[in-house]
RNA sequence: GGCGACGUCGCCAAGUGGUAAGGCAAGGGUCUGCAAAACCCUCACCGCCGGUUCGAUUCCGGCCGUCGCCUCCA
């Protein structure tokens, strides 16, 4: 398969590691208010390629995904709320993986929340400080970008450029806790009151970068096939995963493929959390099928930013009913319809740098294909292949929401998470 | 400012070194008591300026514009 490596800005060709399975991890959601269309879309991708890796390749994958269950903005937001921070992160979730249920999203083999690995991040941070990487100060631990020289090579820029404009940008560039702008927390210090896990440093809890390299050293190993997320997250969050997991590992790169999935528009500015300007799938599922919601997502390539539009996704309903339509065709018994092109023209599309445009509209020719065939034809061999491509790659259920057995569902499991040391914090608390 | 992506008919959008799919909208028509639906037909020299070439919308350079990232973010 040929897929685009931003380290060369070129396609390459992707293949396994000998003997091993195709390492996939993806960064999850902070779950305070999701899911909408940007999510949705992101975890579409990944799941249509890990479903052709599995399905056309025949390879074995390993799937880990994560849940920053433990956050700045969920504790803010649990406070607002007056509810708590665990009950506020567990709903989101619990939303967020019925949604992407809903859409027949393959669950990861492991769904981890950050707070089960406090313990080995931990470990990690420690082996950051002795080894000069990281230093702790007044309880926070922070990693010296300074000690990486190729910091920031995943996006292009050089040192003196991130300084700049984060200086320039008058981004707390003297946090006094920092000897330099651009380090960052691997540890965080917990104000009173706040969940937090006992550190040799004092209690406090992870930083966000810190948990992806933990989970994905501790549920993958040493090196990472494909490494996923939003393009939002390329810089910093990468940047520093990369920083971090390249000093704790000898693999070189740690990570083969970085993938990261374009953002969703919405009235031409980024849909996101700050701005408020969001769609949320679970409004879009009270009015439309599954199908057109995931064809609705598919028909994006993933590389390129897109802006939310009401009027195509009714449009791709069409697509919907014409797919449903085909499935449900009656075999027939009489000449066979020739559907043998449409596999391989279907696969062409997904080898290309998963072009799941390309990749709808053979699905879409076929369906014309069937619905066109003589009355009595057997098209039976060609819904073969149709629910070979649109259904197990492409992830359609080819039918309505109405018409899905419960047990044909395949619910996303409860994340792993451990509960804050409490106990060791709670007098500070008081 | 730096890095990256993009700029194709009113809107959305595919695509190619040899004069550009499709969808929506619009206009015309068939049908119909009228209308709707359905079906048929019509509708673009591809941001601007150079260069390479027999020939560029497609390759290269510059410009203009839009968008994204630059420690909240899928």
């Amino acid at each position: 398969m040929r897929l685009y490596d931003p380290t060369t800005g070129q396609l390459e060709r992707f293949r396994p590691e000998p003997g091993r399975p195709v390492r996939v991890y993806v960064c999850g959601i902070t779950p305070y208010d999701t899911t909408h269309l940007g999510h949705a879309f992101t975890y579409c991708v990944f799941d249509v390629l890990i479903r052709h890796f599995e399905t056309t390749h025949g390879w074995r994958v390993r799937y880990v995904q994560n849940v920053t269950d433990i956050d700045d903005d969920i504790v803010r937001r649990a406070r607002e709320l007056g509810v708590g921070w665990r009950e506020l992160g567990m709903e989101w979730t619990a939303r967020f993986t019925d949604d992407l249920a809903a859409l027949n999203l393959r669950p990861p083999d492991v769904y981890a929340g950050a707070t089960a690995y406090v313990a080995p991040m931990l470990g990690h941070i420690a082996r950051l400080v002795d080894g000069g990487l990281a230093y702790a100060r007044d309880g926070g631990v922070y990693f010296r970008v300074d000690a990486d020289p190729g910091f920031g090579r995943l996006t292009g820029m050089d040192r003196a450029e991130m300084l700049a404009t984060a200086n320039a940008r008058g981004n707390h560039p003297d946090d006094p806790r920092k000897d330099d702008p651009l380090d960052f927390v691997l540890w965080q210090p917990a104000a009173p009151g706040e969940p937090a896990w006992h550190s040799p440093w004092g209690p406090g809890r992870p930083g966000w970068h810190i948990e992806c390299s933990t989970l994905a050293l501790a549920l993958l190993g040493d090196r990472v096939d494909i490494h996923g997320g939003g393009a939002d997250l390329a810089f910093p969050h990468h940047a520093c995963e990369m920083a971090q997991s390249e000093a704790l590992v000898p693999a070189r790169p740690w990570v083969r493929w970085w993938v990261h999935t374009a953002m969703v528009r919405m009235d031409g500015e980024k849909m996101s959390k700050s701005l408020g300007n969001l769609v949320m799938v679970r409004d879009l599922r009270a009015a439309w099928e599954p199908d057109t919601i995931r064809l609705y997502l598919l028909r994006h390539g993933y590389r390129e930013a897109w802006e939310w539009d009401a009027r195509r996704l009714a449009e791709t309903d069409a697509w919907t009913q014409k797919l449903h339509a085909a499935a449900a065709r009656a075999p027939g018994h009489g000449t066979a319809l020739d559907a043998a092109s449409f596999g391989p023209r279907f696969t062409a599309a997904i080898e290309h740098d998963l072009d799941t445009p390309a990749a709808i509209g053979v699905a879409l020719d076929l369906a014309d294909a069937i619905l066109a065939a003589p009355s009595g034809a057997d098209v039976g061999l060609a819904q073969d292949v149709l629910r070979a491509v649109a259904g197990r790659v492409l992830g359609l259920w080819l039918k309505p929401a109405a018409a899905i057995a419960p047990q044909e569902r395949r619910p996303w499991p409860a994340p792993e998470t451990t509960p804050p040391d409490v106990a060791a914090f709670a007098p500070a608390a008081a």
